[in-house]
DNA sequence: CTTTCATATACGTCAATGCGAATATATTCC
DNA sequence: GGAATATATTCGCATTGACGTATATGAAAG
């Protein structure tokens, strides 16, 4: 590895945010652990094409993952790298003030308050809240 | 196009920041306009690559050229979207903290210092600092 | 232990990107 | 106008990533 690269975290990180479905993913997470089952019910996207992208914000770092029974939980994970952490923060807090990331959380707030109106989350867990850390 | 697609030209900014040689250029124009024959020395990159990746950080409204005779000058352009602005600056702190990033601008200030020390700059004009915004 | 449910992974395809090498364009100088 | 310089673009190739479809894994229920 040439000397440059090794402090080039930031470029996974990058990598992992120049994606819309993975942006919105992450905005739902925001704050809050979420099952997978929300993710596809909410952005109407297949359940494949949530899992992979779920899994590469896994390798990036970004995320974490949490198995409870059938289910998958996953949360934020804010990165080691002291300035990749930074960047997220700026990330979700940009992200929060678009509106089509509003109205994802809107739905997702909708579904956790009445998931038996979705045939898909009947028996879902709800999503719990993280402590600010 | 869709309804969540819009507002996603942060997934550009992020596509455009996800390479190393794009970090450093742009560490190179943080407050300053710079002309190609630097980063291509500083860099020690070919020059056709230096002009491609400045092509895509064009193309993703990220930095501004100007010509002047021969020379073709970069400067950081903020982006309009108010929350990609705050993504670049956050960015650009972060560069700052690496060792790296470091290294590439006090080669940089050698080279404005003396750039009759690199053949190729020998009539090379001065980076310019720019006004802070 | 088979079925079912939730999720993950593999495969094939297509588009985007990165790179070196070669070439084109634009500007200045003579 | 032609040579020289600075920069941009093109081409061919390899890599990566995104997606749909199909299939595999893992846990729970019967």
């Amino acid at each position: 590895m040439d000397r440059a690269a090794k402090s080039f975290n930031l470029v996974r990180v990058f990598a992992a945010l120049a994606d819309p479905t993975r942006l919105r993913l992450l905005n739902l997470m925001n704050g809050r652990e979420v099952c997978v089952c929300y993710f596809v019910e909410i952005l109407k996207q297949s359940q494949p094409k949530i899992s992979r992208h779920l899994a590469y914000l896994r390798n990036a770092g970004l995320v974490d993952a949490r198995r409870d029974g059938k289910w998958m939980h996953y949360s934020i994970e804010r990165p080691q790298h002291r300035e990749a952490a930074k960047v997220l923060d700026a990330t979700l807090e940009s992200l929060k003030a678009d509106p089509a990331m509003q109205a994802d959380l809107t739905r997702l707030d909708k579904a956790c308050c009445s998931p038996q109106n979705f045939v898909t989350l009947q028996s879902a867990p709800l999503p719990a809240q993280l402590p600010t850390k």
